[in-house]
RNA sequence: GCGGCUAUGGUGAAGUGGUUAACACGGUAGAUUGUGGUUCUAUUAUGCGUGGGUUCGAUUCCCACUAGUCGCC
């Protein structure tokens, strides 16, 4: 089970300072998480994962479902093991693919109806089967199952959206069963502030160990997913941990923390790395642009992660993407991890200090 | 030396006597937010070996030259 405890509440803004204990280890909030949908943060090993400070990451219920399948993680003696990693996990529930996967006629009560991506098979995926897999799977923390619409829908089907999502997380709750692991609600909404402050206030009344807000980064305009956050924030309790699921732009983060989130996970940082694409304090670098062809300069000056310490300059990196080599991957996978992990450490540290607003300014100032 | 064939962008190549020269790769740039790792989008030849000729008009037809290639001596 998990404990989050309120460490500090800023002065200046809603940011908050917590800590998170869970059986495999207690981390600062704001903090981000790596994601390894399949069992693996792509690119990196468990003790790569530690050294650029990691201090949880997320897995995916409906992947590992498919490949390798849930009785061999739980013959292997849960997901830890399995994946040589010892540190916290928390497995989505599979929401997610309701959005990238099914079909609206395929949502109904009971459940959804996915046809699988690898094989076309036809899929079912339920509130009670999301938690039941989830248990087996054995992370620290496990979602409940809901429905992630896209942007933009009606107000009616918003509104039965919510209403079916409320629905589900009380099926789920019921049947959870693992009491090692700690369970999360949603909220969802969308663009309707009365939505979203309902599905908050009756999420809560449900009850869970932590509450994350979803359906954001769907398609939206940043000032309405900003809005969304604002719209649902007050009404989650101050002594629970929030969670922004799908948010990885330096800004969006920010953002988030000042309005009051404690974690985030997000693909952006690995996915960009896989296309070329380098956080720095300026903004976003592509490093397959024609610049950077006799750039022997690092990513970014200063910057202690592994990649740009040992010397990796912008030119071999370009080279190897060109030459479609892994290792231009694995080297801006670091990076970019490194950059929100230290983002997310300096963020905790300005909170300490009471200067998040000026330390928020500044980032945006130069980040463009 | 003689004879045959071929000459289209960075590459492999389609094609036509008449507005914007197909397609693919490569190049250039953009996208990517609870990950379907090798994706998507845009853009990329003011020119069809060189010089003449025929024609209202030639990359397309004719001639010469040049280069490549195959065969023969």
């Amino acid at each position: 089970m998990i404990d989050f405890t309120l460490k500090k509440q800023a002065a200046d803004s809603n940011a908050r300072l917590g800590t998170l204990k869970t059986e495999y280890g207690t981390f600062a909030t704001p903090m981000f998480m790596p994601v390894g949908t399949l069992a693996n943060v792509k690119t990196l090993t468990s003790l790569e994962l530690k050294e650029l400070g990691s201090a949880i990451i997320l897995a995916n219920t409906y992947h590992l479902w498919l490949r390798p399948g849930v009785d061999v993680i739980f013959a292997a003696g849960g997901l830890h093991k399995f994946m040589n990693y010892q540190g916290p996990i928390l497995t989505d529930s599979g929401g997610y693919q309701v959005f990238s996967l099914a079909k609206p006629k395929d949502i109904t009560e009971e459940g959804v109806k996915f046809k699988s991506h690898i094989d076309g098979q036809q899929l079912f995926l339920t509130p009670e089967k999301a938690i039941a897999i989830q248990n087996k799977l054995g992370a620290d923390i496990i979602m409940s199952f809901d429905e992630c619409p896209p942007f933009p829908v009606s107000y009616d089907y918003m509104n039965d959206s919510v209403a079916r999502t409320l629905r589900w997380a009380q099926r789920g709750k019921k049947v959870h069963k693992n009491e090692k692991q700690a369970l999360f609600g949603i909220v969802q909404g969308g663009e309707f502030g009365k939505l979203r402050k309902y599905s908050a206030i009756e999420t809560v009344k449900i009850g869970f160990d932590g509450y994350a807000i979803g359906g954001v980064s769907v398609g939206e305009d940043k000032k309405i997913m900003y809005q969304m956050i604002d719209d649902c924030i007050d009404y989650l309790p101050k002594e629970k941990i929030r969670y922004l699921m799908g948010v990885g732009e330096p800004i969006d983060i920010l953002e988030a923390v000042k309005r009051g989130v404690d974690i985030f996970d997000c693909v952006l940082p690995t996915r960009l790395a896989r296309h070329a694409n380098a956080f720095t304090l300026k903004g976003r670098i592509n490093l397959k642009n024609a610049q950077y062809q006799n750039d022997f300069n690092v990513l970014e000056t200063g910057c202690d992660c592994y990649t740009c310490q040992s010397g990796y300059s912008k030119a071999y990196i370009r080279h190897l993407f060109v030459c479609n080599e892994t290792l231009g991957g694995r080297l801006l996978t670091i990076h970019n991890l490194r950059f929100l992990l230290r983002l997310m450490t300096d963020i905790q540290k300005a909170i300490a200090e009471d200067k998040f607003l000026t330390f928020y300014n500044n980032f945006i100032k130069n980040y463009n």
